[in-house]
DNA sequence: AAATGATATCATGAAAATATAAATTGTAAA
DNA sequence: TTTACAATTTATATTTTCATGATATCATTT
C-alpha cells in the first residue's frame, strides 16, 4: 500500500471526478453504453450547462471520452479504474442482500 | 446499474470521504493496521488539527472507527466498501506494470 | 448564406472543503 | 489537585465546487 502515498494527489483528483451525485448518475447511464449528450440530459434531468460542465470534468480526468456523429456527441466510459470502482460501489451499495 | 441512481447522494458522500490526498494517505497507513492519532501525525506529516478533522470526516462516513487505550485513540478502517475501493485504486494506480 | 440544432464556454454567486491558529476537553501521572 | 499529554472543537480565511443564465461555436439543413 506504500506506493499509493506518492500517487495520492492523482488518485484523489480521479476520485473527485466520481464524487458527485450528478456525475454518478451520468456514469450509471454510460455504464449501459454510450449516450448522446441530449439523451443524457433527457434521462437524468440535469440542466444543459451543468451537464456540459460535468462531462468536461469527467473528460479532464480521463474517465470518459466521446465520438462525434454529425452534430451529436456520444460519450462513453473510457477508463478501467472507473469501471472497476463503479462495480465495487454497485456491489456494496446497490445490490440486494439475501 | 439502475439502482445506483437512487443511492447517488449517499455513494457520492462516501466517495468524497475518500477523495482527498491527505485522507488517502491516512487510509494507506490504516490499511496496514490500526494506528494511534499521534503515530499517524508523525508518519504522514499532517498537522494535528487537520488530522483530527480528517479523521472526523472519515468517522462520519463510517469509513473508520476507533478504540481508546488510556489517553490514546487507535483508528482503523471499519468499512468493507472502502477497503475494496482502496484495493481497486491500488491495482490501477500503484501496481507495477510488466 | 442564413437559420437551426447540439453542445461548449464564460461570468457570477452561493455553498462546501481545507488549512491554520487558539481554546477546550478528557485521561493519567506527579 | 495540579500538571502534562492526547486529541477534539471552535473560529476564520482561502480555495474549490456547483448551478444558473447568457453567449458563442460548430455542424447541418434550408
Amino acid at each position: 500500500m506504500k506506493e499509493m502515498q506518492e500517487k495520492a494527489a492523482h488518485v484523489s483528483s480521479f476520485l473527485k471526478g466520481l464524487a458527485s451525485p450528478h456525475r454518478l448518475l451520468i456514469l450509471c447511464h454510460l455504464a449501459e453504453g454510450e449516450q448522446s449528450v441530449s439523451t443524457l440530459i433527457k434521462e437524468t434531468g440535469i440542466a444543459q450547462t451543468s451537464m456540459s460542465q460535468h462531462l468536461n470534468k469527467l473528460k479532464n480526468e480521463n474517465i470518459v471520452s466521446f465520438r462525434r456523429d454529425h452534430r451529436t456527441l456520444y460519450y462513453f466510459i473510457s477508463n478501467d479504474a472507473a469501471k472497476d470502482v463503479m462495480s465495487v460501489l454497485y456491489n456494496h451499495f446497490c445490490k440486494e442482500k439475501e
